[in-house]
DNA sequence: TCCCCAAAGTTGATGCATCAACTCTAGGGG
DNA sequence: CCCCTAGAGTTGATGCATCAACTTTGGGGA
């Protein structure tokens, strides 16, 4: 590599460090909630019916069941989403928000969307976002091209 | 957010996080070590006489000192870095690379090196190297300013 | 019918990342 | 000379992210 790659990857690794943990900052402070949970509420919103499986996250969120689970239990103990209706064994087979995390997720949408156009949409030029876009299109097809 | 703008940020979101754990695999798969830890040999090994304060680290590396010392006790549980002298109470005054920190790191920097190109600099185009090499140095710039 | 297997979900462990609070130390002003 | 404050470093707690191993459940074929 030779040392202008490196310093590309290293402006990139940093800047995306950077970005991720003010908007983190943010949704914390404005809203009390991690970017995780974030995305978890958000989800749920939006699927018809406001109710999702295990599996149903996910395949939406692409991440792994464990990771989704373990989110889930710490989002339940903060009043943020329930089970809807338990297996047997204690198991989730339906996911919902409770009214306070429908409160949250309403006003975060709005919030946080503000974050995320004025640290990040508004500061591209059009083909810096041309560039992001196809960049993070590729990328994903080519990782993970299933789904 | 337009519905546009929102694909754009989860498609920026989904690649990033594709592409770390993907190079973090390979760290782990090839070298046996994390990229957290790759970033503190490469540091050392950079430093003249590879030996750093606490302190260095932090400016180098641009993370927060609670991290780097965390960091730093479970990388001297693993040897690859150690205290080449420690203050009264325990502290490190100074930390080196261990024979093995050396020797792991020479080869992470061939691997990794090579990972890097793979999934990063080899996919881009030009264009999207520079409008995401300016991006980087806007938002670090920004974000970041004194350094 | 019964068995078995694959899918769904959970659990525990480990490491990364951050925050807040603490201790130690060295150096400058009374 | 002594205090005392700013900086250096540590610690504990909490949440995120991943891996591996486990349990339960539901359905299809012998």
């Amino acid at each position: 590599m030779t040392p202008d790659d490196w310093e590309l990857w290293n402006a990139w690794v940093r800047a995306q460090r950077l970005l991720t943990r003010e908007l983190d900052r943010g949704l914390q402070r404005d809203c009390g909630i991690s970017k995780a949970e974030f995305s978890v509420l958000v989800t749920l919103w939006r699927t018809p019916g406001h109710e999702a499986r295990v599996a149903d996250l996910v395949e939406s969120l692409g991440w792994e069941k464990s990771r989704v689970s373990h989110q889930l239990t710490r989002m339940e103990s903060r009043d943020l989403v329930t089970p809807t209706r338990s297996g047997p064994s204690g198991r989730r087979t339906g996911i919902s928000l409770t009214a306070h995390g429908r409160s949250i997720i309403q006003d975060a949408l709005v919030v946080h969307g503000n974050n995320i156009r004025r640290h990040f949409l508004d500061e591209l030029t059009p083909s810096q976002a041309d560039a992001i876009r196809s960049w993070a299109e590729q990328t994903i097809e080519r990782i993970e091209p299933a789904g």
